[in-house]
DNA sequence: GACTTGTTTGTTAACGATAACATAGTTAGG
DNA sequence: CCTAACTATGTTATCGTTAACAAACAAGTC
């Protein structure tokens, strides 16, 4: 028995047709008769012909996948915008090429040079951070380009995002209205984590327009910031500075690790201390108290992102770069209530 | 200005020697004086020449990617799996190719006939329930495939997992042994989520060798079960079989959900009741109490996976199917304390 | 110096599919 | 009945790279 692999050839010798003919029979819209298509499929299956798609690509000099690069898979909200991109794409016949950056631009150079080998239809990225080779990678690519997760001043190509620095706007304005004055932040200090980043600067601006203190900045250690180090950074917040009386957490992550810090000192959450996070991840709802936090609208942003890509790639002009901003959602939980509001 | 690709012609043009010596140039282990591959390599980049490896691939007969379907994307425990996988198989040069069954075997079935398509060097599927033609498609390959996350009674080809019934049995035993009799199992009736049906069964096992009724079933609805699910089932539970002691759930998600609606309802835990979980998720250690649970140890999984993999696809002889067995860990937490132990 | 061995480069063909063009047969219109 | 228009299939060339073989040259051995 040999291990051969079986080709077209061998599928159209077996049918007696041409190789061209065992093509069109697998494209779809391709002018066979219906007769000679069913004669060839089933030959097909009784070889156990697995068409080649490698060679496919290389002849149409066309490929179809679409390159996604993330920070971190262990996110649940980038996993869901690769999710919802990936359901979008996936109807249109496009299959996604997933790497992880782990916050780290310079393994994105690494990432993207090895996917843009693959020649994909198109290519998205996490942010708008990059090394100067990538963006010259991409450029040079000549294929869509799309950031994510973010609004960039200088965007490499189309941008589905939103502004990071912006959300913080609201939670500030929320704790303010209800009378909290010494507001802390924890996180958003993390090399590589530039949206974490955004939102501290953010947070300051919003607190400094109010003409309030916007000094209490704690740190919460390295990427990925997650519940324990909301924790021992809510340690820290409460040994240092103990009269404050409002805390935004970079995430929803820390923010649950902040409230549980609470829990176990006996502190009270929202009546000693607020707490906010962002994110809107399964634990906001879920926590208790709930969690008032900002949701970024993840799976709307593959969406859009993917509608996005199947319009340009089906299109026969190179649009000119879009801009698409999906607007955060501000949720109020009991994590920040005040009195009866509870 | 042309938009024609750069292909190796051109730097071999360029740099004024053949094709095959660019080609050389480009592989770390071929025999190309230094001269001339760094004359070369710095010719390709001021072209801004970019490698093709769908043709490199179809060439070569070989590809550098693993094909990897998980059940969700959403999920941390599946994901560190990959993560480790990605991470010892990115160092080998190894890409790997993920897709998302939303634990649907016939999703699963489209998804590896078109992973197939690509000619991946290996495939890695989750549990060992697929359809018939998913497993006539995998051993047609006659490429190395692993089936992770479960011990399948009749693999395909290699396996890298652990019996989930298995992993109830210590659970059950700690319940036992503090004096727990009437317990409860929340979960592991979602379709399509094998290993959850598993360890429910498991869980019978377990009860039903002790003796003890196992019949405190409590259904949570559709995979995936989250956080919310085990809160509603948890509200179920306390209605229908309000004397009931203890709770195993199937994942650490819906543990944590019950724990907060018996924080909501002032039932103490684990001194009314004891909840544990599945999993080891983050949420396990922050949560307060922190949770009893199984660590399945997920990235060892992935690891062990590459590892089987690298091995094999580096040795020249085809091994016969490999089974790894991993060991999942019994973590003590406090939702199932008992007195001073807590 | 002739011979072996190793290093570096080149030539040719092929991987498996599809684009582009060509051709036989079929139907429709006047 | 003849031509135009369409349908179904075949032929040829090619996508960009690397395997396999070949050859030129340098270095070491006796």
């Amino acid at each position: 028995m040999t291990q051969r692999t079986v080709t077209m050839k061998d599928v159209a010798r077996a049918a007696s047709v041409s190789v061209m003919t065992v093509s069109r029979a697998f494209k779809a819209s391709s002018p066979v008769s219906a007769d000679t298509r069913d004669q060839i499929l089933k030959v097909a299956e009784e070889l156990g012909y697995v068409l080649d798609s490698t060679a496919a690509n290389l002849r149409s000099q066309r490929s179809d996948f679409v390159a996604v690069t993330i920070p971190s898979l262990n996110n649940a909200n980038f996993a869901d915008t690769v999710s919802a991109m990936s359901d979008a794409l996936g109807k249109a016949g496009l299959q996604i090429l997933l790497g992880h950056t782990n916050y780290d631009i310079e393994e994105e150079e690494r990432l993207v040079a090895q996917f843009l080998q693959r020649k994909p239809a198109a290519i998205v990225v996490t942010g708008g951070r990059h090394t100067e080779r990538t963006r010259r990678l991409l450029v040079n690519a000549r294929i869509p380009v799309v950031e994510t997760w973010d609004l960039p001043a200088n965007p490499i190509g189309h941008v589905v995002g939103f502004s990071n620095a912006d959300t913080m706007e609201p939670l500030v304005a929320h704790l303010h209205k209800t009378g909290r004055r010494r507001i802390a932040f924890i996180g958003g200090d993390a090399a590589g984590d530039t949206r974490g980043t955004d939102r501290r600067k953010g947070f300051i601006r919003a607190m400094q327009a109010r003409g309030l203190d916007a000094t209490r900045l704690v740190r919460a250690g390295q990427v990925p910031i997650a519940m324990k180090e909301g924790a021992a950074a809510m340690i820290r917040l409460l040994t240092e500075l103990p009269d404050t009386d409002a805390v935004i957490c970079v995430s929803d992550l820390s923010a649950f690790g902040a409230v549980s810090e609470c829990a176990r000192r006996g502190i009270s959450v929202p009546d000693d201390i607020a707490i906010a996070g962002f994110g809107a991840y399964e634990i906001a709802g879920v926590s208790h108290p709930t969690l008032t936090t900002i949701n970024p609208h993840p799976r709307q942003i593959g969406r859009r992102t993917a509608d996005l890509l199947l319009t340009i790639l089906n299109g026969q002009e190179q649009a000119a770069a879009l801009r698409f901003e999906i607007a955060p959602e501000f949720v109020k939980g009991g994590s920040t209530a005040r009195g009866d509001d509870k």
